[in-house]
DNA sequence: GAGCACTGC
């Protein structure tokens, strides 16, 4: 194996850490960073008194960098060399290098906010912004003027220029530039403009017909191969499978490939020049998946998957002049993208002493409207006080790896007796993407025989479905041939039976009720339409209720700025036998597509909202946020005026009940009639 | 009757 070219700077990176607390490292793809900068430190007596840990952005990568890393050094994993992801900690007292993703650090820091066991802090891989990553790096740089120099040292490292920025940041610390490992490629620009934006499925059908309507021995054999994170890993897996001979490999991938798998061999990319982005609106409280721009980083990114093995070529569907000029040089990072109210009740539960989370230092901070509507939503399911101070509630909620309204859905059904299914919902939640069969995608034609009929829910909505499954595999002694013939995702599910087990364990200190899976014979809560269960998950889910129009089967939100959106149609509710759909419902999310919609929704009774909608009308912005105002223009985001003339518009629940009798009424005497 | 990119605790 050739010298990682890191190895040639070992001196200068010894001396720069050991001169300055906080060391920026730009290293390209190949440089060798990952591995050896730990090994680097630690053979120069930096994990003497604590450990070396360096954060990973994804699972697979922590686990296969502390392989290769225990390997070099001829240890056995576990033991001088270890990881720690979420439902595995491969670490033991001898660990003294160790690899763990961000959010399992971020974690630490619940227990220990100084991080003390750590004599160097590594977070690798910091271009890539994750939201977590964001939050580490506002963490540490705090840590940086807290704790003993003698003892401590921070190492960001990063693939772009980005690093610059991360240097400003860290108070103009030192940048080292370690070149990579990439073979060159040459990039090809088009002047045309290109509208193919085809899903993957239709592309690889397309690409199949063009390549048969030509005439036979005019060009090589050709395979394609789809990817992207939906497809099942077995399917995903072959794109590594070398071609047959005189054939070529076509793969047809999302981002996936830009940073989550490498293929080796690859010779050619096509860059389309756009990624499909979720993004989130703090003003409607509504994701949007829009297909957008990529970013210079990105773009690099891309053309240098094509340089692994050989030198290769990239041709890009657009002008040098779009690249130069219209591209941003990075992506918005994630923090700007996404709710921050886990983020932000993570931050409170951390009791940092002079810290207000408002004016958290973030290297690139969220904006006020993010944060307005973080305090708003944690209000409203009681995890802070009308002062914005974290309640006991609240901290509860942190310590639970769920999102705020799946945790307090949690506590409440605790305190109801139906904590066996809210801990069954939030896991199936948590996975919830890679679960289901999902509709007409190209490989569902392929599929030797269609799915049985999941369970329907019961007329209660998709939450009590979620939980009718896992119950439903729960008594077949999770049987993994059950998954296959409901074409449920086998890995999803277990990840389900993974995220329950570690939440009954968190929840058993506290649990006033069973935790156990309950068949569908000894459940009482069955029996009763799951009245406490869906309480619980209205209380949870306070920032997150609807209301049916009074005409027909559409739905409008009841929150300070009320939106109106439709029924997924994923879900499995559906109209009663008058054609009307449940009166009140609580959504997991709203997010537009081709319009808005609620996905996931569970039916609620009117008299369980009443209160919601009380404290609704009482919430105040500017108390919540301590009187921090907006410094981008100075004026007080939601000033009274807003709130109150917006909560107006709320009906008292009274009112509603007769009106949608009377609604009703109109609607069934109709029917007689025809 | 429309349709989910990718991660993580």
């Amino acid at each position: 194996m050739d010298k990682l070219p890191i190895l040639q700077f070992e001196a200068k990176i010894v001396e720069t850490v050991k001169n300055n607390l906080v060391t920026v490292l730009i290293g390209e793809t190949g440089s060798g960073k990952s591995t050896q900068l730990s090994q680097i430190l630690f053979r120069h007596g930096f994990a003497d008194s604590g450990t070396i840990c360096v954060t990973q952005p994804r699972r697979v990568a922590a686990v296969s960098v502390a392989r290769r890393v225990a390997h070099e050094m001829g240890v056995r994993l576990g033991e001088e060399v270890g990881y720690a992801i979420r439902f595995e900690d491969r670490t033991s007292t001898k660990t003294r290098i160790k690899y763990l993703t961000d959010g399992v650090l971020l974690r630490e820091s619940l227990s220990d906010s100084e991080l003390r066991s750590y004599s160097v802090i590594i977070l690798d891989e910091a271009h890539e912004r994750s939201l977590n990553m964001d939050i580490l790096m506002g963490l540490v740089k705090r840590l940086v003027g807290i704790r003993d120099s003698a003892n401590f040292r921070v190492l960001i490292t990063s693939a772009t220029l980005e690093g610059e920025k991360v240097s400003e940041f860290f108070n103009g610390c030192p940048v080292l530039n370690v070149p990579g490992k990439l073979f060159p490629v040459e990039v090809i620009y088009t002047d045309e403009v290109t509208k193919s934006q085809e899903d993957i499925e239709k592309l690889v059908q397309k690409l199949e017909d063009r390549v048969r309507s030509l005439e036979e021995g005019s060009v090589m054999d050709a395979v394609f191969y789809p990817l992207h994170g939906s497809l099942p890993p077995e399917l995903q897996v072959r794109v590594f499978n070398p071609p047959p001979s005189n054939c070529r490999r076509f793969i047809v991938a999302t981002n996936i490939a830009e940073t989550s798998l490498t293929v080796d061999g690859v010779v050619y990319v096509i860059d389309s020049g756009y990624v499909k982005q979720r993004q989130y609106n703090p003003q409607t409280g509504m994701y949007s998946l829009d297909i957008v721009q990529i970013s210079r980083v990105q773009a690099n990114q891309r053309a240098g998957r094509a340089g692994r093995t050989c030198p290769g070529k990239c041709y890009r569907l657009y002008s040098s002049i779009v690249y130069k000029d219209d591209f941003m040089e990075a992506a918005v990072p994630e923090i700007q993208r996404t709710s921050l109210a886990g983020s932000v009740l993570y931050l409170k539960s951390l009791d940092l002493p002079g810290i207000d989370i408002l004016k958290f230092d973030f290297l690139d901070p969220p904006s006020y409207a993010t944060l307005g509507d973080a305090l708003r939503q944690l209000y409203l399911i009681d995890a802070i006080d009308e002062n914005g101070a974290i309640t006991s509630v609240g901290r509860t909620m942190a310590e639970l790896p769920l999102e705020p309204s799946l945790s307090r859905t949690l506590i409440a059904a605790n305190e109801n007796g139906s904590l066996s299914q809210a801990l069954t919902i939030a896991a199936m939640l948590s996975a919830e993407t890679s679960l289901l069969p999902s509709f007409a995608k190209g490989s569902e034609k392929k599929r030797k025989h269609t799915p049985l009929k999941l369970p329907d829910g019961g007329g209660l909505g998709d939450h009590i479905q979620l939980l009718h499954i896992f119950e439903l595999w729960n008594e077949t002694g999770y049987d993994i041939e059950w998954c296959k013939e409901y074409g449920l995702q086998i890995r999803g599910m277990s990840f389900v039976k993974d995220v329950r087990g570690q939440l009954c364990q968190l929840m058993q200190k506290m649990a006033k009720c069973a935790t156990e899976v309950q068949g569908k014979h000894q459940s009482r809560e069955r029996k009763m339409n799951y009245r406490n269960l869906r309480r619980a998950l209205c209380v949870g889910y306070a920032n997150q209720l609807a209301e049916r129009m009074i005409r027909h089967n559409g739905y409008r939100t009841l929150g300070l700025k009320s939106q109106l959106v439709q029924l997924h149609p994923s879900s499995v509710l559906q109209p009663d036998e008058d054609g009307m759909l449940p009166n009140y419902v609580v959504y997991q999310e709203l997010i537009t597509t081709s319009s808005p919609f609620m996905r996931n929704v569970c039916t609620v009774e009117m008299q369980w909202i009443s209160p919601i909608l009380k404290k609704l009308e009482t919430l105040d912005i500017n108390k919540l946020s301590g009187g921090f105002t907006d410094p981008e223009d100075g004026i007080k985001e939601n000033d009274q005026g807003v709130s109150k003339k917006e909560v107006k518009e709320v009906e008292s629940p009274a009112d509603r009940d007769s009106k949608i009798q009377a609604a009703r009424e109109r609607f069934l005497a109709r029917k007689v009639k025809k």
